[in-house]
DNA sequence: CGAAATACTGCAATATCCTGCAAACTTAAA
DNA sequence: TTTAAGTTTGCAGGATATTGCAGTATTTCG
């Protein structure tokens, strides 16, 4: 087995346990503990998981225990939020997953807001109860504890049985040639099911995620329709992405 | 068990109750009193929490203060909760429901119990990501704002396909004659659902709602094999159901 | 005050971690 | 194919961290 196969193993282990020891890691990849211990270490220096003794935590904590001013980057977050408002109407149907830009987005919709609002996002679905007029269907499948959303075969079919009017992604990493990618597989299945549900995808992003690149592809950046950031459309950085036919806000 | 993982639970605890013993918590935890004592001095230290003598106190900024004094009934909640913890052993498949009985269940989980969970519940998913060693599925469908549960056809089904070792029914109702029944027509087909899908049929109960009755009838009451209550199994209100052929805790 | 519970101190046992090193493996050029 | 440099891995040892226990001190409460 690759160092690299066995380092996102320990990876999708940490982001579906959000924690892992270095007992079992050796157990089951049948390798010493010093090894995994020096992948611990190398994960934990560049920022993947944070190291303990006796194995490692993931470092991103439940967004629903978040407070606001804990959230990275949040006030530009809030901003892309505000902007994206305008996109949604009275009855349509909307798929939304997870992430800390989609629950500030959730958090500022109109209040009159009449829609119908499909999500795998727990702390999502708990913002979205403050809004009486909005119709919450959650998409059940094996909850992952770290991020909260649910994954796997079951949320994807439930997906495919679906035409939504709009789709909100929130969006890990986006780039002109690789177009949308992720960092768990699983997720990103989801996410590239999600796409296909709904006749308009808005993909919600930082201006620090244009143009970086993860594992894992989602879909083309031709099956974007719009894309929100917290920069001026105006700006430079934005230029590719219009002429490649997005909508720019 | 990792040190911080310890470390997350007494918080969560401190959370939940605004107070803990350090006795208790040695036996939640399984490791000495000497260990807890040197875990709240750290995560008192760290401001954390308040160390008091015999426990700790929740700091008083902390917003889940006001939780508990919310439900009804809590103290006799938490000591049915309690005396329902045995039946449950690790491989177990578990289906629960909502309720606060059943969100107080799944806060004193043994935190080392290796089980999977399936559940209609916001707050009950929510909590269960506390526990390292759960394996959560969430039933997904129309949620229903006041209740935080999914209910309708879709769960319904989901719960059709399953064939659970244990069902854990927070109840609102019981009654000799009526069985269970609930004020909600939807949850009430739902919870039939989650009787029919489970070798064993546990009701969590505080007593106030015995001999009660709502207008729609889940189950039998045969149907249910176990009853959980915060009064003493030999209480003469629990004469008649030990008659009928309920085990009672 | 006195009993019981809780807390602190120092110590020993165990588990985990780190360092340096050599063997095994990989890569790429000769 | 061979060689040489670099990388990865497991192991030995000594260092550090964590935990439980025993003995003693302190707090609580009737």
């Amino acid at each position: 087995m690759l160092k690299e196969e066995r380092q996102n193993f320990i990876l999708n282990e940490v982001r579906a346990h959000s924690r892992v020891l270095s007992s079992e890691l050796s157990l089951q990849l049948n390798v010493s503990e010093d090894t995994i211990r020096r992948d611990l270490k190398e994960l934990s220096d560049t920022g993947h998981l944070r190291k303990v003794h006796g194995g490692a935590m993931s470092t991103s904590l439940n967004p629903y225990h978040f407070k606001d001013r804990e959230i990275y980057a949040h006030e530009d977050k809030v901003l892309v939020a505000k902007k994206a408002t305008p996109l949604f109407e009275d009855g349509q149907v909307i798929i939304m997953d997870g992430g800390t830009t989609n629950l500030e987005l959730a958090r500022i919709f109109h209040p009159n807001l009449k829609a119908t609002i499909f999500t795998n996002s727990i702390p999502i679905a708990t913002q979205l109860t403050e809004h009486p007029h909005i119709n919450i269907i959650f998409i059940g499948g094996k909850l992952l504890k770290q991020a909260q959303v649910t994954i796997g075969m079951e949320v994807i079919q439930s997906l495919q049985r679906l035409k939504a009017d709009i789709c909100v992604l929130g969006t890990r990493s986006i780039d002109l040639k690789a177009g949308i990618s992720e960092i768990d597989w699983e997720e990103a299945q989801v996410k590239r099911a999600a796409m296909a549900a709904a006749n308009q995808v808005v993909s919600l992003a930082i201006s620090e995620k244009l143009n970086t690149v993860q594992p894992y592809i989602v879909g083309d950046i031709n099956a974007v329709h719009t894309l929100v950031t917290e920069l001026n459309p105006d700006d430079n950085r934005l230029q590719p992405y219009h002429k490649a036919g997005l909508d720019i806000l």
